[in-house]
DNA sequence: GACCCTCCCCTTAGGGGAGGGTC
DNA sequence: GACCCTCCCCTTAGGGGAGGGTC
């Protein structure tokens, strides 16, 4: 077996690019002697190096860290470095598994968009109970909704929020429903399932008069008041604010014609 | 509420540093209009960028990707983007789950350690079935090891190998029996579980002398002879030839005289 | 005094030349 | 011709000043 490798030669079979082997000896992990025509001589014995610098670089080591760990390496620290990878990593899991719980339920409910058929045709329908976290604060223009949003979500940094989220809403406030200006009063909320630390609402399971519409949200006032016609037509009664459900928004696509809002009004029945 | 907002306000809110707000700026995300003064405004109607930018950034997304991306949002693109993320984030998972394992099983070998108490003691042993892959090269010098190591290794690169790895180990050459040359002949092998794509061997369940020793290893020739002595005295047969496992070696610490090697005899017994 | 502005320099881990010598 | 050498410049996403103006 050879003893002594070029600077190619180990590369082939480190799978390096030579600049990180001059980075490398540069930054003082490694010391090939050299040729006198200057070449770096790469020999055996340094080689258990570049197995160690290759794998703490795939755990995303800097190579700082290597050359500390390199240049006092017992027993005691490896298994000191082996378990405190063990975990960064299983931490890190966990975070990426809760991100993907989030996507997914993203994903789904964009996928759920292409199956509406009856746009703007008011339904009665039973809803299931549903959490929510209101956001106390009147909101009288739609991009304040996302600034209400934010105070909210500043609470908790740490997570893909609004993009990997379900559907956030609005209630129209009883200063809107009195004026008859749906879009002026809201009061901003989004659906929640595994809430740890707020206060949540609970939406009691029950009847609604539902609608849902493509297009800007200007089109909501007058939506909301034919809805409303309807329910007094029907001799329903009103057991609530009527709130609104962002199912597409400005988070998800720049164009107008694509935004999705669902409106729904509680009602008693018969 | 507000409408507009400094570069200092916005950051409080976003929890955001202003070098990152100039920063996004400069690189085409956000155009905050200015004072006279020139101070920048951030009005209302751009907060929701913040929030894709946020949420992005926590997915890893390049400033460049996020602007392209803020530049053509549909609900196709969106859809794109979201599930393209949750693929990667699998991969990710998963690859960070094998690696953990691997990590664990170092772990638990470093542990192990501890316990050992019978150092250069001589025992026979029943040992059940082990698969290895073998190197099948010559090596001489305890460096070429590595080496030899590499050369497999370098067919998956992508795995934490030596460092994660559970442990290597060289048989001595029917030359090294020959010439009673235990240290200068071997092969190295390194045992495995889950083999895929490799052509793996079995070591069958049989009984062994053992013999586990600290230190540098030229130690081994002294020790093989006195096994071999051993073993004929008690009337045992050989087996095969004897095997050196590297419990704790250059990869784990810089100190020889806590290197742990162990001797393997296969025998026949009674 | 706290806040904002614009330079300007710094960091990681190399990759990609240019210009010149060596097997 | 393939390989090696040493500069030197470039990239990401900001952070940390310096020096100077503004609420």
């Amino acid at each position: 077996m050879k003893k002594e490798y070029t600077i190619g030669e180990i590369c082939k079979l480190y799978n390096i690019g030579p600049d990180s082997m001059r980075y490398y000896e540069k930054k003082g992990l490694i010391t090939p002697r050299r040729r006198k025509n200057g070449y770096r001589i790469y020999s055996i014995e340094e080689v258990w190096k570049l197995n160690i610098i290759k794998d703490l670089r795939k755990l995303k080591f800097s190579v700082k860290q290597i050359k500390e760990y390199l240049e006092d390496r017992s027993i005691q620290s490896t298994k000191a470095l082996v378990d405190h990878e063990i975990k960064l990593i299983e931490k890190e899991i966990e975070s990426l598994e809760d991100t993907n719980k989030n996507l997914k339920r993203k994903l789904d409910s964009l996928k759920q968009i292409n199956k509406i058929k009856d746009y703007e045709k008011i339904k009665i329908k039973n809803i299931p109970l549903r959490k929510i976290i209101l956001i106390e604060q009147d909101v009288s223009k739609d991009e304040e909704i996302d600034l209400a949003f934010r105070k909210l979500q500043s609470i908790s940094d740490e997570k893909v929020f609004l993009f990997g989220n379900k559907d956030m809403g609005a209630f129209i406030s009883d200063e809107g429903m009195k004026r008859g200006r749906y879009n002026l009063y809201q009061k901003v909320f989004f659906f929640v399932e595994d809430v740890e630390n707020y206060d949540y609402i609970c939406l009691p399971e029950g009847y609604y008069a539902t609608l849902v519409y493509k297009g800007a949200y200007e089109k909501s006032q007058r939506f909301i008041s034919q809805m409303l016609m309807y329910i007094k037509k029907h001799h329903y009664s009103l057991r609530g604010n009527p709130l609104e459900i962002y199912r597409v928004d400005i988070h998800q696509t720049a164009k107008k014609e694509e935004f999705i809002t669902e409106i729904q009004i509680p009602i008693h029945i018969g």
